[in-house]
Parts: C-alpha cells; sequence; structure tokens
DNA sequence: ACACAATACTTCGTATGCGTAATATTCGTA
DNA sequence: TACGAATATTACGCATACGAAGTATTGTGT
C-alpha cells in the first residue's frame, strides 16, 4: 500500500492528531490558569498521583519516555516547583521524584482541564469507536515493542 | 470521563504510536543507505515529488506545519542536499523550493521504507480497520480546526 | 576480595515543533 | 500615489524527544 494524500496516510493522520491536541491540552491549562503544567509534565504528575518517591527511571518506563528524556522534563518541572528530587539513601544511584505541595494541589484542575480537552477533541466519537481507536493504537505499539528483539 | 491507566488515556496511546513510528521511519531511513532523510522531510518530499516550486507556505499548509517551522526544516534538508531555495522573481517576498538531483532520485528508496514501515507498525489491523482508524483521526483534526475560530 | 557487568542517572548534540516578533514586500484603497 | 493591511519569510526562545557517551554505584562470579 502507498499512501498519495497526506489525509490518507495513517502516519500524517496520526502526528496531527498528537500536535493539535497537545496544542489544544497547552491552551487549556492556559485558560484554567495552570500555565505551567505543560502537556509533558502529565504523565509524570499521574504516575506520581498514584505513587509518590518514584525513581527516574521509573517515571519513564509509565510514560514511555527515555531515562535521558526524563532528566530534562524533571529539571522543568523542578524548576516550575512541582516535584523535587532526593538522593535515596539505600541505593545512592537512585533519585526519588517526590510531589510537592504545588504538585499535589494542582491534581483538580489538571484533571478537570484534560478531561474537557479531550471531550473536545474526541467529540463525535462514540464510546464504542472510542474503544476501537485504543485498542488499534495498542495494537501499533504492540508490533512496535515486538519488533525491538 | 476520566482516564487512569496511561494504556486507556487515548492522549497517550496517539503520543507514544506516532513515537514509535517515527522511530522505526528513522531506523528504516538508515537501514535502506538513505539515512540523511529524516521523517520530518516526507511531507515535503512528498509535496515536491508531486509538483515542484512550492513557496515556503504552501508546503507547510500540505504538511500541516507551521512557516516558522518550515524554515528550520528547510535549513535542514537544504544542508543534506535535497532541496534549494530560489527567490521568486515576480513576487520577491517568495521562496520557492525545489528538488536537487539528489532529492529526486531519493523517491523510489524512500517511498519502499515508508510503506515496509508502515505495514510492519500496522501489521495485524485489516484494510477496515485501518480506514475506520484514519477516519477518526481525522475527524479529530475536524474538532480541532472547527474549534479554532 | 576483585574484576567486570549491570543499573541509574546525567550530559551533550541533534531533530522537531510551536508562538511571537521582526523584516521585507505586495496589495488595496482613499 | 501614499499608506495601512495583508502576506511571506526569517529569527529567536522554548518545549519535547531520542541516542550515544560519561560517571557513579551496585551486583556477581570466581
Amino acid at each position: 500500500m502507498t499512501f498519495i494524500a497526506p489525509t490518507d496516510c495513517p502516519y500524517y493522520l496520526l502526528s496531527r492528531a498528537t500536535l493539535v491536541i497537545t496544542s489544544a491540552l497547552r491552551a487549556g491549562m492556559n485558560e484554567a490558569g495552570v500555565g505551567h503544567v505543560k502537556p509533558s509534565y502529565l504523565g509524570v504528575l499521574w504516575s506520581l498521583w498514584e505513587e509518590e518517591g518514584l525513581k527516574v527511571v521509573e517515571l519513564g518506563r509509565r510514560a514511555g519516555l527515555e531515562p535521558s528524556t526524563m532528566t530534562g522534563l524533571l529539571d522543568r518541572m523542578e524548576r516550575d516547583g512541582f516535584v523535587t528530587r532526593k538522593a535515596d539513601t539505600q541505593d545512592r544511584r537512585v533519585q526519588q521524584v517526590r510531589l510537592t505541595k504545588k504538585g499535589r494541589t494542582a491534581q483538580k484542575s489538571v484533571v478537570d482541564v484534560v478531561d474537557k480537552t479531550l471531550a473536545k477533541a474526541l467529540a463525535g466519537i462514540s464510546e464504542k469507536e472510542l474503544e476501537k481507536l485504543k485498542e488499534l493504537l495498542r495494537r501499533v505499539l504492540a508490533n512496535a515493542h515486538s519488533e525491538n528483539r
């Protein structure tokens, strides 16, 4: 199969969809007065709201990001006052990442923005269709995963 | 609707799917000996293989990218020898972008890599499912589009 | 106990994208 | 025709991601 028009190419559609939702999230955060929360922070915040004191590698694993990516991401999050790093006393290679008060109290607004933004982005898509979409995307990820070994 | 696990969040799935395919494309290009062709070049090359001498804004429109993004992209493509810019004599604001010989001859290998990479990434997804996926993604783009005005 | 492998994290260079502002040119209208 | 609006491009700062390579620490096999 060869894809001619951009709107016929799944890669184009995926990239664009990701970018427009990222933009919408950024805008939504600004409007809601939590503009310091960048879209990339979400994966980390989500993990830490569940379980605090995770290490860098573990956060990366959960968000699907490389450790080297996490470093810069956590630098920005620390700069913006959402998390702190704390050396682990057991294993001194490890940095424990924990939420600040600001990181904790942001949860409500942030979850709200994400929900509303996704609802808008996915408007007109039924529950069933959404499930199908997610299932297909999971299959793409599974393909990539099995490819790498 | 609130999304708990990453694999339950459409935004996470979309981002990850985009990134893994981008990675796969990069790797595929390298293996095929056209490693200078970066994934971002594809949108521009596609447009120029169709019609040469397009201006920067038009290339951006077709690829879904901002003009300011195009500048850096075209800089890299020029550096890597795929395109040249040429001032338009009619309208001196305009830069005509045209393919070099290298840019033209790359078409066959590049299209080949893209086809094979997408086939692998989308393995196990039927024609019908792929159509559905594309339709849903187009709807997301349409939503974003109508949102912005 | 010691050499070597594995793990955790960071640093650095590069790619990719956006938005804002600056510059140059052209267009439309009074 | 002069002038403000629109258009085309670039410049700059920032966010986000990867991979390769470096550093520190821990684990393992002999």
